[in-house]
DNA sequence: AGCGTGTTTCCCACATTGTGGGAACCTGGG
DNA sequence: CCCAGGTTCCCACAATGTGGGAAACACGCT
C-alpha cells in the first residue's frame, strides 16, 4: 500500500468544494463516489474544521481550518521561492548570514536562513516568532502598518528582552518614522546582546508588506563601521528586487 | 462508524507542519504515531500537494494545494459573515439592492447581493467579475492601491463598456482622487445602461483593502437627487461599521 | 393536509484498506 | 569505516473505511 485512498478522496472534495460549494449529493454525482461514503468524508472535513456547513443549510464550503493552516505558510510559500537567489546574493555582499521573515499577528516569524561563512555566526532563528518592536525584521513591517494598527501595537505591553530593548511607545514610533524614510533599520541588542541586525520591508503584489529580509551578525564585529550604509543599502536593494519579483502576478 | 481516522490524523499532521515544518520521525514522536504510519500519510499529502518537501531534503511543510483551496473561497468568507446583516440594513436605508465584492487580479469579483423589494431591481451578479475601472466597486478598491500598483493598472488597455465609460487614464485618476478624499464614488451607466451605483472600500485587518460594499439601482429612478449625499454616507457608514467588525483580531 | 422528489442521515455485513512492527536502506558525522 | 538518525519498504492482520440500502427529513405542488 503507497497512498491512502480515503484521503486522497478528501482532497478531491476539497477541490471540488473550492470551485463552488455544493451539498452531499450533488459532489458524490460530481466525484463518482457513493453518497454515503461522501457523506462520511465531509462529514469529517468538517469535523476538522476543514469546511463547513453553508449557513442556510444545504450545501458545504472550504471552512477556516484551511485559511489557517494555509496562511500559517503561505506568504513565506512563494516569498521563500523568489526570494532565496536575493539572499544567498546578499550574503556574499554582507558576509553575513541573511534571514526572511512574515508578520504573524504581533510577532514576526523567521521563515528562512542563509547562513554565511565566518565560523562564528547568529544561529539559525527559522522557526521562531518574535514581538515586531524588538527585531529589525519586525519594526520595519510594522513602520508599514496603517496608523490605526500602530496604535494598538503601541498600546499593548511592550516586553522587554535586553536592557537596550526599546520600549517607550513615542521612541519606538521614532524609529518607525526612521524606518519609512530611511527604507531599513537597525536595531543593536535590542533582541539579545551580542546581535545586531538591519532589516528592509518586502512588498507583495497590491502593495502590502508580506515580510522583511534582514542580516544579522555579532556585534562585536557587525556592523563594520565604515560599512554601516553600504550595508543597508544593500539589504534595501535586495528588498527592491524581492519586492519586483513578487510585485505582480495578483490572483483571487 | 462515524469518522474517517485516517483523514482526521492527516489534518493533526497539517496543523504540526503548520506550526513548523518537520520529518517523519519527529511528527510521528509529536503525535504519537508510528513512523511507518506517518510515512504514509505524508506521502499521500505530498501526492495531493497539500504538504511538499523542504528543498534541501528533510522535512515538510504545508504546500501549495492548500493554499489554492483556501484562497479561492477565504476572502468573502469571513466578509461574508461580518458584512451579512450590515448589508441588509443597508438596504432597509436605501432602498435599493446592496452588495458586496472583493479584488481579484485586476478585477473585482461580486461575492454578495441582498435584493431590495422593489419589483424592478438590479440583477444579481454575484459571481461575476468585472474589471475594477468600470464600476464604483472597483474604483474605490483601485485607489486605495499604492501608486505604483495604479500605474501598473492604467498603463493596460482600459476596456469600454459603455458610452460613458471612463477610459482616459488621467480621467481615471481624477476620479480615484476623489474617491479617496470623499470616502465613495459614484458610477452612473458606465458599466451597463440603466444602472448607477456608489461604493465604499472595505478595509480589513491590517488596514489593507479587502473589498467593497455598493448599492445600485435603476437609473431612471437611483439616486434620487435630493437623496444623492445622504445614500453615500449611508453606504460609507456601513463600510466603516463593517471595517471595524474585521478590524482587529490579527491571527497568525 | 397529503403526496412525491430530492435530499441527508443512519445502520450494518463485508473485505478492502489502512495499519504498524520491523527490517533494509540511505546519509552525514566522527 | 562504522555508527546514529532518519526514511523507505515489506507484509500479515484485522481494524477501519466502504457502500448498498432503508429510514428520516425537507420542500414544493396539487
Amino acid at each position: 500500500m503507497r497512498t491512502v485512498q480515503s484521503i486522497e478522496r478528501a482532497f478531491g472534495l476539497l477541490e471540488e468544494l473550492a470551485g463552488e460549494p455544493a451539498g452531499i449529493t450533488e459532489l458524490a454525482r460530481r466525484s463518482d463516489l457513493p453518497t454515503s461514503t461522501v457523506a462520511r468524508l465531509l462529514g469529517t472535513l468538517e469535523g476538522v474544521g476543514a469546511i463547513e456547513r453553508i449557513a442556510d443549510g444545504t450545501g458545504y464550503r472550504i471552512g477556516p481550518t484551511l485559511v489557517t493552516l494555509s496562511s500559517s505558510v503561505d506568504p513565506s510559500q512563494s516569498l521563500l521561492a523568489v526570494a532565496q537567489p536575493f539572499m544567498v546574493e546578499l550574503v556574499d555582499l554582507v558576509a553575513e548570514a541573511v534571514g526572511i521573515s512574515i508578520p504573524a499577528g504581533y510577532d514576526v516569524h523567521y521563515v528562512e536562513q542563509v547562513d554565511c561563512a565566518h565560523p562564528v555566526q547568529v544561529r539559525d532563528w527559522t522557526g521562531t516568532s518574535l514581538p515586531m518592536h524588538i527585531v529589525s525584521a519586525g519594526l520595519v513591517v510594522l513602520a508599514q502598518w496603517p496608523e490605526e494598527a500602530i496604535e494598538r501595537y503601541l498600546g499593548r505591553r511592550l516586553e522587554r528582552y535586553t536592557p537596550d530593548t526599546v520600549i517607550r511607545p513615542e521612541a519606538v514610533r521614532r524609529r518607525l518614522e526612521q524606518a519609512r524614510s530611511d527604507g531599513y533599520i537597525w536595531t543593536e541588542e535590542e533582541f539579545a546582546e551580542g546581535i545586531n541586525s538591519v532589516a528592509a520591508p518586502l512588498f507583495g503584489s497590491g502593495g502590502v508588506v508580506v515580510g522583511s529580509i534582514h542580516a544579522h551578525g555579532p556585534s562585536y564585529r557587525f556592523p563594520d563601521d565604515a560599512m554601516r550604509d553600504v550595508i543597508a543599502e544593500q539589504v534595501v536593494a535586495s528588498a527592491a528586487a524581492i519586492s519586483a519579483a513578487l510585485g505582480h502576478g495578483q490572483e483571487a
